[in-house]
DNA sequence: TGATTATATAGCTAAATGGCTAAACATTGA
DNA sequence: TCAATGTTTAGCCATTTAGCTATATAATCA
């Protein structure tokens, strides 16, 4: 599994723009209006994200669109589950 | 949720440490010994995962095991399916 | 072309992280 | 009580991270 998603998820404002993009696409500003930071530092934020795969951005006009790739978040959980999830472990108590 | 789970959780060395523990408890020597790092430096993330309560540890004579906290993991994850994981989303297109 | 708007990048700082070695601590057993 | 063993804690260093401000880039429009 990719390294750069578990450091793209272990961010607490990353995962509330994740959440926010669940609602739909939006722009770079338009998230940025949902926290108290400085426009650049979303802005690195979104980079970070979108080097990991789970969002992917596309320009139109002077925006920049940003929106969720729910399959990586999707194969991210897959493994997790497989992998941490509730196996059968028979211990002896 | 926890910060301190995703944090815990970011760190390869550390998810290695669980998948073993998931195998049953062990001392903190035999996990240590899986690894190519310095015995303190597995301690030390031990105790990361001691801080997110993802591991338990009990002494027994000089050694102290560990063993994986279940419950927490399963919690983390069900968390994490529930924020992230495939809701409907109906957008356009 | 120049102004405006949206966004990213550069460059800085403080704090957190992960590694190491050396030293301390806890338990056992002679 | 002393030595040995298993483990943690302390202290150090280099790197990464997350924030900021200032600046650069990209697109649009007059």
């Amino acid at each position: 599994m990719n390294e750069g998603i578990f450091k793209a998820m272990s961010d607490p404002t990353r995962r509330k723009i994740i959440e926010l993009l669940k609602d739909g696409p939006k722009t770079a500003g338009e998230i940025a209006s949902h926290f108290s930071h400085a426009q650049p530092t979303i802005s690195r934020h979104l980079n970070v994200l979108k080097n990991a795969h789970v969002v992917v951005d596309q320009r139109e006009g002077t925006f920049i669109i940003y929106r969720l790739n729910t399959t990586v978040l999707q194969d991210w959980l897959a493994w997790l589950m497989k992998h941490f999830g509730g196996e059968n472990n028979d211990e002896k108590e």
